[in-house]
DNA sequence: TTCTAGAGTTAGAATAATTCTAAACGTAGA
DNA sequence: TCTACGTTTAGAATTATTCTAACTCTAGAA
């Protein structure tokens, strides 16, 4: 369902270069860790990982860090109605989420599968709709 | 477009009695703001608002208040993309947003001028659908 | 190679939104 | 009138995130 874009360090290496992104040890190893392992992290869902996985690593890298690869348009960051902290998406094409309310874990809808119309009032212009879908799995 | 029930203070008290929540004069002013005056707004600038215009009152019980008033179905509660703030919409009917990227503002969309079509894995149950389209007013 | 300016990282403090604590207060009903 | 319980309060605590300012690294220039 979630595309998974896994990665040797040398090709995320690129991929930050393409970008315009400096690739250091650190942003190398969390960018990838959100491509190939992570599903919709948190900031602190990073950090935890990072802790245990990498050398030494501050919170405040965290942060620069997700920042950094979100205005490089590398992840999406996402604020979702059943928390109050960001999500970082790997899925940086236009798509959709289903909630499970139960777990609070999201999961990709991809365009495709779903199909928005509305009336909008004159002068509204939109240049995007997103969609939650809410409910279990069973 | 927002639907508006502007009522008296009696017919606020009465509101509240009927989803057994006490009319405190701090919730039936609070309450009646967000109804009548308020369009979407933040704990804050509910805060801001009451301690301009009642005697005196704490931000606990701002935050109380809106919990309590949300508990209790009389108001929603509201996480969207742009900001880090819950908002509270006085629109307890299912309905949709456009949010003006410029201004930060919200508008109401009627259910009946959104229709989402989507497509689901087996085992997914949805119960609800939030849309957002974002854009700008000219 | 060495130098160096700018970019990146860091610990810790700061900020912002919200929630908690524990005491004081108010009020509906016995 | 009394009292139990719900409500409000000031202030502290918590949580998520950002800022500060010093330290470190690295890409080029020389
Ligand atoms: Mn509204
Ligand atoms: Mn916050
Ligand atoms: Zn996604
Ligand atoms: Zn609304």
């Amino acid at each position: 369902m979630t595309k998974r874009l896994c990665l040797s360090p040398a090709e995320i290496e690129q991929k930050l270069n393409d970008a315009g992104v400096q690739p250091t040890l650190q942003r190398i190893a969390i960018f990838r860790h959100i491509l190939c392992e992570a599903d919709h992290p948190t900031a602190d869902q990073v950090r935890e990982w990072a802790e245990k996985n990498l050398d030494k690593i501050s919170q405040a890298t965290v942060y620069n860090t997700l920042g950094t690869l979100v205005e490089a348009g590398l992840l999406q960051a996402l604020r979702l109605p059943h928390s109050d902290k960001v999500i970082y998406d790997h899925n940086i094409e236009d798509h959709h989420h289903f909630l499970d309310e139960k777990s609070g874990r999201l999961y990709d809808l991809p365009e495709e599968d779903v199909e928005v119309t509305y009336k909008l009032p004159k002068k509204f212009r939109a240049h995007r709709v997103d969609v939650v879908v809410k409910g279990r799995v069973e």
